[in-house]
DNA sequence: TTAGTTTAGTGAAAATATTCACTAAATAAT
DNA sequence: ATTATTTAGTGAATATTTTCACTAAACTAA
């Protein structure tokens, strides 16, 4: 029973979904109304929920709270997963102050810069530190995820640091592959990939 | 001939591998070395380039200046495409600020924000306006991509504007599902489904 | 009660994507 | 000159994913 990556893709879309419900009070939504949101099919939806052994209820659809709860234990989405950012430039510092990821359930715990200069000037409630101390940091903290938005050049290193501090997932702002061992699991934010993506099929 | 959006996909990163390696004034590269950098096989690469009509060299690869300037002509990326943001918030002006979109052949020609204030206070090179303007400068500039990164309540409103002033594609980073019509090329970048698909898949 | 409607569940069919197995070309090595 | 090696090109086989067609359940309305 593994998952393939669009049903993941698409389910992660679909938990976003479910948590908007959540708050609205709307306690049931049908697989045509997720399929809307993520851009696929009912059938696909449908596919997709009951591959993972959950299922919704005849003419009413699935159970907003009860869906939930069972996508995020099965996808492991429930419990908060500790996060760090590196790199806390532009985009790193707008990533760092990005107060919908504790909802989220991920809890940004650390940032780090190399310059000391840029620790000493930024103003936020989470703790930062010099890129020296990541590896401690990570794990001491037991930090299981970790955000590169280094320039291109630094970014292999501090994916081998991060990892080394024993982070299990990276997601790398820098627009270059990096190399990582099998076990860890990186995905790339490629913004000129996604333009181009665009582009190319205006 | 139309092209899936997996093979787009490879061959939008494979494009920004290419520009790499014309910098380095690299001359040839391998199915292999191209399938290593966006995680697939060397056979699923051939395939994509031979399904544009493009081919390689036997025992050299491809010539990479060459198969730039063609996958450039194909998906219509060799030309700059206007681009223009919406949101000059923290990740914004972020995205505002970032000079490599120009070389990646995308021209940030304009910035709106709703807030005065903050468009005044904005220091960038680049021409920013309040967002009242939107739909005229759109079309005065024949802008064709637009980025949307405002607080999610307003994407959709902001979507439908960038639509009137005739963008034909949207690359949206609000955590929201927004609706537009069949011939507008939408993409989100909702990084808070990225770390989950992070987070699931450890 | 009965007929109609909505929506999930699912095996089978169809469509799509990937991988394989083989050919051919170019070059290097012996 | 011959053999070996590397790498692209590609039809066929395989695998995967999506869609379809149908069933069943739950509810509504007549
Ligand atoms: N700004 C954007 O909109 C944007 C868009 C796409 C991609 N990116 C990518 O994201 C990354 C960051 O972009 P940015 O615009 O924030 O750049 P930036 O220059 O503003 O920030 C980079 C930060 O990284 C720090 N840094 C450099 N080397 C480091 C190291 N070895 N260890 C720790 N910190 C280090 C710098 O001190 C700086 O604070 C880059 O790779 C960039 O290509 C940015
Ligand atoms: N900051 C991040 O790291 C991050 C991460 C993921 C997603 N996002 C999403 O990106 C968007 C922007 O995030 P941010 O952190 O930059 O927020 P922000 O609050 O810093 O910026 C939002 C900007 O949009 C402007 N704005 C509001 N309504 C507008 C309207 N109708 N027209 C034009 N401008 C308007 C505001 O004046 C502000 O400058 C949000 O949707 C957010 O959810 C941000």
């Amino acid at each position: 029973m593994s998952l393939s990556n669009n049903t993941i893709e698409r389910i992660c879309r679909i938990y976003g979904y479910l948590e908007y419900l959540e708050k609205n009070n709307i306690e049931y939504a049908s697989s045509k109304e997720f399929a809307g949101i993520v851009g696929t099919t009912d059938y696909s939806v449908r596919k997709d929920i009951s591959s993972l052994g959950l299922t919704g209820f005849s003419r009413r659809g699935y159970a907003v709270k009860l869906l939930k709860d069972q996508l995020g234990e099965k996808l492991k989405l429930s419990r908060t997963i500790k996060t760090c950012i590196v790199g806390l430039g532009k985009l790193g510092t707008a990533i760092l102050d990005y107060e919908s990821f504790r909802d989220d359930g991920f809890n940004m715990v650390a940032g780090f810069d190399s310059s000391i200069n840029k620790i000493e000037r930024i103003h936020t409630p989470i703790e930062v530190f010099p890129v020296g101390q990541l590896e401690d940091i990570v794990k001491q903290r037991s930090i299981e995820l970790g955000i590169i938005a280094v320039p291109p050049v630094a970014a292999q290193d501090i994916a081998d640091k991060l990892i080394k501090g024993g982070v299990k997932g990276i997601l790398n702002f820098s627009p270059v592959r990096i190399a990582v061992p099998e076990e860890i699991v990186l995905h790339n934010m490629d913004f000129t990939a996604a333009l181009r993506f665009v582009a190319a099929r205006f």
